[in-house]
DNA sequence: GTCTATATTTGGATAGAC
DNA sequence: GTCTATCCAAATATAGAC
């Protein structure tokens, strides 16, 4: 068949311990900060000596950047699924709920995809490809809802952004920042729309 | 005279020197980023041993604890000189205004002072003081402008945030983002006022 | 593929002479 | 106060046997 190949046991098996590799890597960040995490304690939480670890990655980098490409994939997908809505606000209340909730679910993914706390990490194209996907479809569903003004987009970004880092920051778990979200939004919207009615007033006289 | 005692030279020196190794740090912090301050290098570069710093600071953490003291006490001094305007608008403008060019002034200060990225590193009592005597100020001068609503003030927090940091990360040195608090702020004003008539409509019925 | 052993670097911190 | 010498710990990464 077409794109169909035999399978390869050997490498089926190179990947799920690879994954299996990237899971304990995310629980040690999870547990004690992305910076903390060491090859000796990663192998030995998989049950491997440290030198093993080069057989599946070549540095300590590309296992940073391989959890950053799993990331940026998880946003691509979170973006895809999100319910929509024919109406804009409405559209621009489940698109930030949709955010949000993706950066608060996992503070420390949500911290090496957008705040980049890595010393001299970069991510390499092949990770940071899904990432510039998933940009392109939000961007392309906030012109769907008839945003495209550049400011209100930069404004958009930085109340979504600041919503999530005070989330995380200094109510963990909690609801105090995640719950503004919609009223946000809102607010938000009307001041497009007075802004772009004053604008058309501008244009015609 | 009253509160005046004999000048001690010898103290003086001391101080002198202390904020020379403060100075120091804040220049390779700056550079190399805060994670990257190292005892021997900084020793070098106010020409004295590595060991030698420890006449001044018990340890490295308290290098960073007098940095977040010295951050704190400008960021006070910052919401106590900053115009005042007796527009409650105008008000909450040039108090933003403020923070996020304090922020984004020195994008190392702000990320010691607001996002804590040194793993292990709590502020002292003591550094922490003029933290809290700043957040208290700012709070005060917006009550004063008739801004006491909680949720409005963490949305404030949030905006304020969100903006300093997307300017840091995005645009380092621009103003893409600084340029928008004036009217994310004209944009949470008409907000609250709308909220707060609505309330009242509630309220009296 | 996985291991042991080891190289290499770098860091914070201390001891003790002067 | 400042230095030299040193300790100790931890990290990434490599060599080479099995």
């Amino acid at each position: 068949m077409l794109g169909e190949t035999t399978r390869d046991r050997r490498q089926e098996r190179r990947e799920a311990t690879k994954n299996e590799i990237l899971e304990a890597a995310w629980d040690m960040a999870r547990e004690g900060g992305l910076a903390s995490l060491s090859l000796r304690d990663l192998a030995r939480r998989v049950g491997m000596s440290a030198p093993s670890l080069y057989g599946y990655f070549d540095s300590k980098m590309a296992i940073y950047d391989a959890m950053f490409g799993q990331g940026a994939q998880q946003y691509l997908e979170y973006a895809r699924n999100r319910p929509r809505s024919g109406d804009p606000l409405e559209e621009l209340q489940l698109g930030m709920r949709n955010f949000v909730a993706f950066c608060t679910e996992d503070p420390v993914r949500y911290q090496l995809l957008f705040q980049r706390p890595i010393p001299g990490f970069e991510p390499s194209p092949e990770s940071y490809a899904p990432s510039i996907e998933g940009l392109a479809l939000v961007r392309q569903q906030l012109a769907d809802a008839g945003l495209t003004d550049q400011k209100a987009l930069d404004l958009l970004t930085a109340i979504g952004n600041g919503l999530a880092d005070q989330q995380i920051s200094n109510d963990p778990g909690g609801d105090r920042w995640t719950r503004l979200v919609d009223d946000a939004m809102e607010m938000l919207f009307d001041h497009m729309t007075k802004k772009a009615t004053k604008a058309r007033g501008r244009t015609k006289k």
